[in-house]
DNA sequence: CGCTTAAAGAGACTGTGTCTCGATAAGTAT
DNA sequence: ATACTTATCGAGACACAGTCTCTTTAAGCG
């Protein structure tokens, strides 16, 4: 990533490598409150803007990609898979496979006049341990959808 | 809307009532504060906490779907779908049809042990009308991905 | 080593969503 | 109809995310 926004024409700080770690080092999908506690870890001086600016680079070059979530914005980087698994119980992220199946609705956007750059499928749901743990809760009055 | 929401239990007030045509005769997509501004117009007093409050009530019945969007959340009909068609160049979300596929990889996730609650699916690109813009700028020195 | 300027930090500001609290009115019983 | 109970109201305080401006700092060049 850092070579990545190098190449683009940007500096390279000590607050921009320590969003840099923090994005490497964290969660998949991490907001921007999370990557200013992580990285000031590594640059204790690191302001609230400067990482906001930062992802905001790195979405630029395509290195990181914004995607809005129930709890305000989440950032997801790009090299890993776009196609995520997310548990509702742990909040674990977990990527998988199926881009074959992705070219199937690109015929429908375009059919609307759309130009598809990309796309994040998202699916939500229990993983299997979380799901392990369910079952010993029974139904333990989860009025959620 | 109404209907389900007093059977649910709830009363039906004229900031309740507000609301809903504000919903009713509003975009597939708003934002409390777009739906606090058309309230407005039937019951001048509505305020923020009873929209929040009212949004909230429609969701439980599940009338009404919150999804974040890159502008904090919006509120969609459930009639409406899950699929997104989100525009890179004005922010404009259209919904688009294609659940028929959603099922294909369904299966992918519970073979790694998920169980799938639900899905979203984002689709980036530029519109109709955005793509037509770009065309007239030609390259004019859009270095974004 | 010094210059230029992108980028930094601090903090003001805006907007969204939540919460509390005393006042009000919806629905029910009288 | 009228009174009562209590859900709901509006107002405003609060917390937080994200943006913006301004002055200072340091990255990367010669």
């Amino acid at each position: 990533m850092e070579t990545r926004l190098k190449d683009a024409g940007y500096r390279i700080t000590q607050s921009r490598r320590a969003v840099l770690r923090a994005l490497e080092g964290g969660p998949a999908h991490v907001s921007a409150a999370q990557v200013l506690a992580l990285g000031r870890k590594t640059c204790k001086t690191l302001s609230r803007a400067s990482v906001y600016r930062t992802l905001e680079a790195l979405e630029a070059t395509g290195a990181l990609r914004a995607l809005p979530s129930p709890d305000g914005r989440v950032y997801v980087r790009v090299t890993d898979g776009h196609h995520h698994l997310v548990c509702q119980g742990c909040g674990d992220v977990q990527d998988f496979d199926g881009c074959a199946l992705c070219n199937a609705w690109a015929p429908v956007a375009e059919a609307e006049g759309f130009s598809v750059a990309g796309h994040l499928l998202e699916v939500f749901g229990l993983c299997k341990s979380c799901r392990e743990e369910e079952v010993v809760h029974v139904s333990e009055g989860s009025e959620r959808s």
